[in-house]
Formats: C-alpha cells, sequence, structure tokens
DNA sequence: TGATAATATTTAACATGTTAAGCATATATG
DNA sequence: CATATATGCTTAACATGTTAAATATTATCA
C-alpha cells in the first residue's frame, strides 16, 4: 500500500485518457479545420443545438469548459455570428446564449461527416467494445468520491 | 449511415473521454500544485523517471505532448535543475534529456500520494473495472485507421 | 561530391487550460 | 431595510495546445 515507486505510465490513467482522446481526435480534427472552428467551438455549438438556448454556466459543463475558456470562446462565436448573447430576463447576473441558424448550418453542414468518422472508429474498433467503453467513462465521471 | 444528426453528447467519445479524465486530475491536482509542478511538467519527470534519458522526441511520444509545448516546458525544468539537457554525442540535431537527482527526488516525494489517490479510485471505480478501462483504452489508443 | 530530401528541434501566432481575483447582481439574515 | 454572503460572469496572468514556418543537421543519391 502507497509503494514508493509509481505504476508504469502505461497504466496510468490520465495519460492512458489522453492517448486515448488523441487517437480520437486525430481523425475529427481534418473535418473541424475544413468547418474553421477549433474543437471547443465545436462543442459548444453542438450542445447549443442539442439542448437549446441556455446560460454560460451551463454550456460549460455540457461541454466541458471552464468558464474563463468559455467567456473568449463565446466572445468569439458571438463576433462570427454563430450565437447571440442576450441578458437574461429577470436576473441581472446572467447572460442567454442562442445558437444563430448560420451556427445551426455548420453543424447540420458537418454533421454528416462527422458520423461517417465515428462510424469507422466504432467499425475498427467493434461497436460492443464501444459501447463498454462508453458505459465505463461515463460510470467513471460519475464515481462518488 | 451518415445520419444527418449527431448522437448525443453524452454518448460523444471525445467529451466523454475528457469528462472522465476531469474526474481524475481532479482528484490528483491538489498534489501536483502541493508539488509546484504542472500535469505536463509531471508527467516529463515521469518518464524520464521510468525509462531514463531520453531525446524531446521520444520524450514527446511518452508522455503524450507535442513538441512545440515540450520545448518550453524543457525549458522551464532546465532552468529549475529538474533536468539537464546535453547535446547528442554524434547527432548534431539532437538533444538528450536527463533527470537530476532534485527532479528525481521531486517523483519519489510524491510517489506515495499519487498511488494512494489511485488506490482511492480504484476502489470506488473497482479494480476489475479499472483494467476493463485500460485495457479497452490502450486498444482504442493503437487502433490502426 | 553536391544538390535534395528527410529529420530534430525551435519559434511564432493564436486559442485554450488553469487558478486567483474582480465586479456586478441576487439572496439571505438580522 | 441594511449589510453580509452567495452567485454568475469576466479579467488577468501564466502555462499549454495547435498549426505552420524556420533553422540546423544528417541522410540520400544522381
Amino acid at each position: 500500500m502507497t509503494e514508493k515507486k509509481l505504476r508504469a505510465t502505461s497504466r496510468a490513467l490520465p495519460i492512458s485518457l489522453l492517448r486515448a482522446r488523441e487517437k480520437v481526435m486525430g481523425q475529427i480534427r481534418p473535418m473541424l479545420a475544413d468547418a474553421g472552428v477549433t474543437e471547443q467551438q465545436w462543442r459548444v455549438l453542438r450542445v447549443l443545438t442539442e439542448d437549446g438556448a441556455m446560460d454560460p454556466t451551463d454550456i460549460a459543463d455540457k461541454s466541458c469548459l471552464l468558464l474563463p475558456s468559455l467567456t473568449r470562446i463565446l466572445k468569439y462565436l458571438e463576433e462570427n455570428g454563430l450565437v447571440t448573447r442576450t441578458k437574461h430576463e429577470t436576473d441581472g447576473r446572467r447572460f442567454v446564449v442562442e445558437i444563430t441558424s448560420k451556427g445551426r448550418s455548420l453543424i447540420d453542414h458537418n454533421a454528416p461527416t462527422s458520423n461517417r468518422i465515428y462510424s469507422e472508429i466504432e467499425a475498427a474498433f467493434g461497436a460492443k467494445k464501444m459501447d463498454e467503453l462508453l458505459d465505463l467513462l461515463d460510470e467513471l465521471a460519475h464515481l462518488e468520491l
């Protein structure tokens, strides 16, 4: 218990998660570059498409971004007409962010390619393993510690 | 096939991997802050401890960092006496990076805490699931595409 | 050998990650 | 109602992520 030596990095969870993610992102990045958005901007647009208008705090939670990063990302997206940012009607601290038709068409336009890439990965990895992996990741992410 | 709609972000692999990683890092970050190193600096020192002196390209591969990031990180580590960087004996393009005793003691000093945190996560998640997850991640990372 | 391609690393530029602090508005409480 | 506290978001500062280009050195090969 509490060994003095660290376990091999090949079995270290943070690096393993990073390596796996890099593999996947390596397949997706060309599509994002073609669409002219970063990985993070894509996540924000996607969340807004999926769940509709919401405030920055909820976007940050759903897209796995920290608020300081999100502030900059939303500024960029708003300046480029992909989202709108309006004051909350009753709570003066909040904003409500909504995707624009331009933002929505960016997502729609690239959804087929995104799905094709995902299908290729799933085919190579195995649909069953993919499900198992997603289940394990979800369980780990919601672990009580 | 090639649906027009994107699958739910809750089953999107990149975000799922990120969420799981955030959960783990949330447990580890206090230790790193206490040790006075960033996550990436820690990875570099760890790789050098595990496999000995090597060139930046190998460090980048093993620690899952891009070379431009690694250049800055090595500069910092060298300035703070945690690694040394010397020219390769025969290949003038290369450098050889080695951890110093100061760097090694930083790792040694924090290894027990790191291992304890890992054990806690493993206990909560289940050792068998942890193994399954690591196997799946490894397989995904080495997928032929 | 001499031009050419490949390799190892760095630099540059811009976007994001991370932590702490700041600011405005809302809520709670005496 | 006044003040303290909490909440939502932004700003600041520094480290890293990402892509492209630059630099130096080595390998290739006509």
